[in-house]
DNA sequence: CTTTTCACTTTTATAATGCAAGTGATATTG
DNA sequence: CAATATCACTTGCATTATAAAAGTGAAAAG
């Protein structure tokens, strides 16, 4: 990954230079979904990226001001990565890219109830999502997370 | 890039594996914004993808089901590529990926007016760039185009 | 004081990419 | 109708990115 590639400025292809490649968008999931926030919860993720990796990508993603790094408050060993307005911008596109895939995997993890939710209301749920994220909660995980919120499953 | 992965059944994972390259979505943004349908096309892009790369893509592609390849009707040397159902239900990813480069590229090439009129009227524009290009045609290339539909430049 | 934990870094093997140059079939040109 | 150009790829090779494993230094825990 080069740091400064600018192929074009067709908005597609920006944004896929920004946060496009196989491992960002799973970091921000991480973030957005279940309300990781340090370097040891992103490596423990199913996918299991290698630590050198993450690290390029938490550099890379800080850089183009998708998160910011901040030490822990208590614990100085840990530093805490947390998604700026431009990261949470980011939503609506994993609202997509979730809803796509609910449709065409049939062995999705995806809860139907969750989907059907996002689509029922979409615009207040991008707002709901990205307040409760903004306030250190996550859509899933956590007791401030949106599915306690709206009490479902 | 592996045949299947298969990493986890998260739908954002999903996603990626299925289309989340660097070039997968740029091929797919040439078939919906600007109607191209070749092979020759597909390699003149700004970007500049590789023979090689753009022939294991539009593989992957079809594979995966987003895209079929029938035969020229005349020209029997050509090879048509055109999306599927499943390739069409990545308009709205389309769509939030250019609204966010759009936000936050200064230089980005995505009219303002474009990007005015879909987010003024997400759902119907969906549905006509979705009936346009099942009809082949594009966003913006061509006399049957979407911004033609809506005389706007 | 010793051992863990934490966030990285380094090393090295392997895989993906990018580039240039083919290849065979069809179409076009003189 | 023979020569040339076009088309959709493929091949070979150099370069780059990735994956896996082990290592490092600082801080916390026992």
């Amino acid at each position: 990954m080069k740091r400064s590639d600018n192929k074009s400025h067709c908005p597609i292809n920006f944004s896929l230079e920004t946060f496009g490649d196989s491992w960002s968008l799973l970091i921000i999931r991480d973030m957005v979904y279940f309300g990781k926030k340090t370097y040891g919860e992103f490596l423990e993720s199913d996918e299991g990226i290698s630590s050198n990796i993450l690290a390029s990508r938490l550099v890379h993603l800080e850089q183009r001001g998708l998160i910011v790094k901040k030490p822990h408050d208590t614990d100085k060993r840990k530093e805490v990565y947390l998604l700026t307005e431009k990261g949470l911008d980011l939503i609506p596109i994993l609202l997509e890219l979730a809803d796509w895939a609910a449709k065409y995997d049939s062995e999705t993890d995806a809860p139907q109830s969750w989907i059907a939710a996002v689509n029922s209301d979409r615009k207040s749920m991008i707002s709901l999502i990205r307040d409760t994220v903004k306030d250190g909660g996550s859509v899933f995980s956590g007791s401030n997370s949106v599915v306690s919120k709206l009490t479902m499953t």
